[in-house]
DNA sequence: GGTGCTATATATAAGTC
DNA sequence: TGACTTATATATAGCAC
């Protein structure tokens, strides 16, 4: 989507592969971000930078996983909601998580140090728990999904 | 990008709204893996459909720091033997993915504790293959695209 | 649910500052 | 790095199967 078709492969030039990361990375987190606004779905996105040197660790959890990877407290939706407050709750977290992002970006160019935080260990470490939460929204969906099933009027 | 200009706001038709999730999350796996592969990135991605029902998620983790695990249904691939060879690789691809998935699964009933499933050698030796078959998949379509371009009649 | 088409909106490569 | 510009490549909305 440029001035010349780019194949897709390795970007040899380290520059150039800083930038073209630099800006696919902010339109792959719009686009789910999109998505997540469009569709009422769940997004979580994780990508870090080829280089390290930088943060270079976006998160965009949308929906119920904010609540449950950045708020971190999934016991909260166990209990169940009844969906008005849910949907009103996801979208306060929608715009709670913008914040946190822009938040973050400012942080970015104060503390260049940070990167450090965000190694292979880390990314392992977030792993599980993105699979747990993989666990709990599963779960909790089923849960609402029985609850319209046996609801006449949904 | 289409035909009309779309308002970034929750999509109230249930019908247009799946469309659009089914068509974008295509869309931004796209450019999840370009990014990875162009830019030598580790990707995270999840997508939970707004229904919450049947495939309801794609996971692709690229690079050195988890696999890539495509969920789909196979079924859909299903069909006649006299499609293109391209097309006929995608579906492998799938089918395999869906394979890696399923094993996955039984896995986890096993395991109490999902997060033991992914190790990274497992997961490395997965994401070597569909990155090898993803660049088979590339470059026969480069090789098609350039039989068109040198097709007088096409 | 999926495909394919076409017109149009978006994303972005390359360049400049 | 980031911001902006411009030309071009891609993604996709709406439609028809």
């Amino acid at each position: 989507m440029g001035r010349k078709r780019l194949l897709i492969k390795r970007i040899d030039n380290p520059c150039s592969r800083q930038i073209a990361y630099s800006k696919r990375g902010k339109g792959i987190l719009k686009k789910a971000t999109e998505l997540s606004t469009l569709c009422g779905a769940d997004v979580g996105l994780l990508m870090f930078s080829p280089t390290g040197s930088r943060i270079s660790f976006f998160v965009i959890w949308t929906g119920m996983m904010i609540s449950v990877v950045l708020v971190r407290k999934p016991e909260t939706f166990e209990g169940g909601f009844d969906v008005p407050l849910l949907e009103t709750l996801e979208r306060k977290l929608c715009e709670l998580n913008w914040k946190i992002y822009e938040a973050q970006e400012k942080m970015r160019s104060y503390s260049p140090d940070v990167s450090n935080i965000y190694s292979i260990a880390e990314a392992q470490h977030h792993q599980q728990f993105v699979t747990k939460a993989i666990q709990r929204i599963e779960k909790f969906k089923k849960t609402k999904l029985l609850e319209k099933e046996t609801s006449p009027s949904l």
